[in-house]
RNA sequence: UGCUCGGUAGCUCAAUUGGCAGAGCGGGUGGCUGUUAACCACUAGGUUGUGGGUUCGAGUCCCACCCGAGCAGCCA
């Protein structure tokens, strides 16, 4: 059984088998604290209730000692999930070999990227990831439920898909390929055949980016579907913002306690989402006092300026269409206009989902192509789309690294991932 | 890529004007029956990021380089 059961066995005796993550000890008593797959928790060894030969392993159990143990299940108000074991018998079951080279008081995160391989181990971690598996769930759940089909776009790419940005190149049996940075325009492919998809995987930016919202792999979910109008695309990004939100309430309280997350944040999450355009937002800022011109977009002071003045993600919509990607549809009513939203987190934690309304007549999807100038030739399977069966679609795409940090209430997204990769980390 | 700050024991950090290399934690040993990053005593543990320079003397000052952090741009 594992530890985060506990509280439906009080008073019973239980069996679990755990790592030791650390020790106290008064002499005829010892606190060990064990962590398994679920939680952590201490155990209590009274020198009267266990075997002598017990009681004297219990004084040299170092960290990552794995020990089975027998013990008490007991109501504990000081603990920080509210249970103990008391200690009946142990059994050792792997000693470490060498001192743990990451103590339990606080390090810094280069020595600790280090270890990353074993830091994932420590109480904290070990919960930002299950919360991010069930993220990921719950979008997939979500999805399904919505009747959107996964289908899964390449990896290796022959060239540029938005243009903007820096790609990573492969040596692809003697010819240059890219890494993806997005399965979007895959996506509008498949979308013409199923209409609801989605593609789930990771994405590859080389931008020498060094921010606490950056990684040069991440992850994210991009929906896409036909008939798309922006309100539509929306409204579904909203309602998976609202069950991620909701899933991790109702099945992970145990780890944004170990988080000390304000949980009250998350509770206040709720459908619809503040929407305003990008020139409402200005005009938002201003009243805050901070100038921002039209025309160029937000950066994080101003996102994070805008969020705070809500307590549910704000959906910012109608930006500048020169600032957004060439296939984004221009508003009917000021083709200055985009047909795009960003919507940002709350509490400063910024953009979590991008996406929009796709241009759907090819001549002025040529024009934009021109315009960023990117190579046609590049774009033809794409305008292929357009040629035959063109019908209006959009979608976007949901950064999960940022949602997990938002969730969980950290400072950097290098810690939402198991093993992150940055501009100047590749190990382990 | 730019700006700012930093690199001293396994970890977190001190070292006054340029003058003996230090502490806490962690490890080891001993003590303590309710500890919450427990506490007390003893003990082991150092090429001060690398290379050069100034000086009687450099962790400290100068130059170059390497590495890291924060922020920005770009974006999920």
């Amino acid at each position: 059984m594992r530890i985060s059961e506990l509280k439906d066995f009080v008073d019973q005796q239980v069996e679990i088998t755990g790592w030791v993550i650390g020790k106290r000890s008064s002499g005829k008593i010892h606190f060990i604290l064990i962590r398994d797959s679920s939680a952590f928790c201490q155990v209590v060894v009274a020198e009267k209730e266990v075997h002598p030969e017990v009681f004297e392993q219990c004084k040299h159990l170092n960290i990552e000692t794995v020990i089975k143990i027998k013990a008490l299940a007991v109501e504990e108000p000081r603990a920080k999930l509210g249970y103990e074991l008391h200690l009946k018998d142990m059994e050792v079951l792997s000693t470490p070999v060498d001192e743990y080279p990451i103590p339990r008081k606080p390090s810094g995160p280069d020595f600790l990227l280090n270890y990353r391989h074993l830091w994932i181990r420590s109480p904290r971690q070990s919960a930002i990831m299950r919360i991010r598996s069930k993220v990921i769930s719950a979008i997939r759940n979500y999805l399904d439920q919505q009747g959107f089909y996964c289908v899964d776009t390449p990896i290796f790419t022959a060239s540029s898909c938005e243009g903007t940005t820096t790609l990573f190149k492969v040596d692809y049996f003697n010819q240059d390929v890219f890494l993806a940075q997005t399965g979007q325009l895959y996506n509008e492919a498949t979308a013409l055949c199923l209409d609801k998809v989605y593609c789930f995987g990771p994405s590859f930016r080389a931008e020498k980016s060094k921010t606490r919202r950056h990684l040069t792999e991440f992850w994210q979910v991009e929906p896409e579907f036909l008939f798309a109008r922006l309100e539509d695309i929306i409204n579904l990004a909203e309602g998976m913002i609202v069950r991620i939100v909701e899933e991790i309430l109702t099945h992970h309280q145990i780890d944004l306690k170990i988080l000390d997350r304000d949980i009250s944040k998350l509770e206040q999450v709720k459908a619809p989402f503040p929407r305003m355009t990008y020139d409402q937002a200005l005009q938002l800022l201003q009243e805050k006092n901070i100038s921002a011109e039209w025309g160029k977009d937000f950066g994080a002071p101003e996102e994070t300026k805008i969020s705070e003045s809500f307590n549910s993600p704000v959906c910012i919509h109608r930006y500048p269409s020169a600032i957004k990607a060439f296939y984004m549809k221009q508003a009917p009513e000021d083709n200055r206009l985009a047909l795009g939203v960003d919507i940002l987190a709350p509490e400063g934690y910024g953009e979590i989902v991008g996406g929009g309304v796709r241009e759907e007549d090819i001549a002025i999807l040529e024009q934009r192509i021109d315009q960023h100038q990117l190579n046609r030739d590049d774009y033809q399977w794409y305008l292929d789309l357009r040629r035959y069966g063109s019908v209006p679609h959009g979608g976007f795409g949901l950064g999960i690294e940022r949602t997990v940090a938002w969730i969980c209430g950290i400072h950097h997204i290098r810690e939402t991932i198991a093993f992150p990769r940055t501009i100047d980390r590749i190990k382990p």
